[in-house]
DNA sequence: GTGAAAGCGCTAACAC
DNA sequence: GTGTTAGCGCTTTCAC
């Protein structure tokens, strides 16, 4: 026997007095081997509980079965929601998933799927940052053969499968609801001006004014470049809104982060809601309904955005398709009204 | 020129006429290498936009510059707080991090710790499941050499590094808080009894009992095997709590989780907060303070843990330390006495 | 049905 | 200072 700190093929080869491809038939079901020398190699493997070497597997095969994922931060509730469900599918297939985080920043996206390049994944589930206006680089990996499945934030440029929610929708009928329930002069404050998720909550906001004979005012629309994320981003914002003389009575907010970052300065600055400017929101916090007042959001399916993500990229990675009809699916999202955009609160 | 489709060693050697050695030399910064050379071959490398393969390289190297992260979920907020701790460590070290979820489940966290060893991680860092009771697989696997550091949850029976919150102070002061706010009859909701979290906390909660002279009643204190995420877990814990013909004045909630779950029931059910029942709890959600009431809790450094944690595991891992002495950092948590502990909101 | 041998991309003795 | 060679653990021709 040889010695036992490290199981590998060539161990059992040499223990079982056999050559090292017979085991490794053995242990992937090859089906030109002899039943019973299978058995006794199987049952001498478990004995040991031998475990194959993914990294030296994977060198060979030139594939690891594992997917990356890319996303802003695990911290917003939506996306820890998007990881739960792209497990569910990846785990199902026998994939596994490397979770890493872009903070909203350029370079750190470009370096997170730099090292999952390196690392040989699989294929990429993606999430831009907000800072990302470039996406050349990963044009080039995908034509490079890398599958990468876009979701939420996604890129109008690259031709792939791309994931969404009705962000359109959403936005329309929040800022619609707002409308509806009397409020005049209704604020908009978003993420990056680029980014395809604020593109989209924007058109369905003007939508709704437009419908209701209101024109759009320039000074009543603001963008936070890093999402709420950079120091007075939000705090600015909504000084200039609480000084124009037509000050707002109502603010929809169309990004998770913004939302509760704008409903905590307002609590913070005592400003009654919705008395003096009622809000509705994008969130996905578990916790948007216990808030004083309860905090009216769209809600976006999180999980299964995730788990549908997942399976096209899976679908791409298994059948190696490359001149597939690539399809982007929006999934419809939920409004809860609550008490914060004027409706009563209904808990449960 | 070799193909260019595959940029390797070989490829760069084949082009300059050199051999794969001079160049993985001039690559790694290798000191027996002539300047001239080695620029010639950065230069190229630089040119071909040259990665080294991680995967050949930790077959290699037996290193895989990656540490393994095994934690309940990341959307529990204390843990995602937790992970971007431990990425500010990790990449400061040039280490990539792998971050796995267990669900709270035993047979999940085992085979994410497979998954991990058979991917080579250089370190593991773990928060416990719930559901695990038995580490021997833990163990086994420290023993074999691979550096393990827990946190949060950890397991008494393994000799290593720890780090965790002062869970028994957060736990004492928050009960002695509702105690000297004049609640009479505190009870306590938990998580699984056997977890270190659960122990701790309950051992503050009853010294503060013991030092208002109060007599500890079985009746009064429930754990939830799931940490609350199972069905009826939290609903019966209530429901048998509030059919006590000496029903409590208040709960402390001792985990993230239970605290949250409990809040929400206890609103659903429309009983008044603190005047029917005031609660305390455990929590990072940065909402807890807009809630209605606002939330008391015990707040965790949720980052800072993530980044000692990871810095230890570092440590272990650069310095091959297999006979240190290993320590328990205890760090301090922060108390914010709310609205629903009886005490006066005071937002900001 | 089984074994021998080559090689995935890289590094590290060891020669020269 | 540079090249040759072996080998990390695995899979896959290609013989037999």
């Amino acid at each position: 026997m040889l010695p036992s700190n490290k199981i590998t093929l060539k161990k059992i080869a040499h223990d079982l007095n056999m050559s090292t491809s017979t085991i490794s038939r053995a242990l992937r079901d090859n089906h030109e081997i002899n039943a019973v020398t299978k058995e006794r190699i199987l049952a001498y493997a478990r004995e040991l509980n031998f475990r194959p070497d993914t990294i030296a597997r994977t060198l060979r095969n030139g594939k690891s079965k594992t997917i990356g994922v890319v996303l802003s931060t695990v911290e917003n509730p939506f996306y820890s929601q998007v990881i739960n469900g792209i497990e569910s599918a990846a785990y199902q297939s026998g994939y596994n998933v490397c979770i890493t985080q872009s903070h909203e920043s350029y370079d750190l996206e470009k370096m997170q799927v730099a090292h999952l390049t390196r690392n040989s994944v699989d294929g990429i589930l993606m999430s831009l940052a907000a800072g990302t206006t470039d996406t050349t680089y990963l044009k080039r990996i995908k034509d490079a053969g890398l599958p990468i499945v876009f979701f939420d934030n996604i890129d109008q440029g690259i031709d792939s499968h791309k994931v969404v929610a009705d962000n359109f929708k959403g936005a329309f009928e929040a800022t619609s609801q707002l409308l509806n329930s009397g409020y005049k002069n209704v604020a908009f404050i978003s993420g990056p001006a680029n980014n395809s998720i604020t593109v989209e909550r924007m058109a369905g906001y003007l939508k709704a004014l437009t419908q209701n004979g209101i024109i759009a005012n320039e000074a009543t629309i603001k963008y936070c470049m890093h999402d709420g994320e950079n120091d007075c981003e939000i705090e600015n914002a909504i000084d200039e809104l609480f000084l124009l003389d037509n000050r707002p009575d109502a603010i929809f907010t169309a990004t998770d982060n913004v939302s509760t970052k704008v409903f905590q300065s307002i609590r913070r600055r005592e400003i009654q809601i919705p008395d003096e400017v009622a809000l509705f929101g994008f969130t996905n916090s578990k916790l948007a309904e216990l808030t004083f007042p309860a905090l009216s959001a769209v809600h976006q399916p999180g999980f299964e955005m995730g788990k549908k993500a997942a399976e096209m990229l899976l679908d791409l990675i298994k059948n190696n398709r490359s001149n597939t009809e690539y399809q982007t699916v929006v999934l419809p999202v939920q409004l809860f009204s609550r008490a914060s955009s004027g409706s009563i609160t209904i808990l449960g």
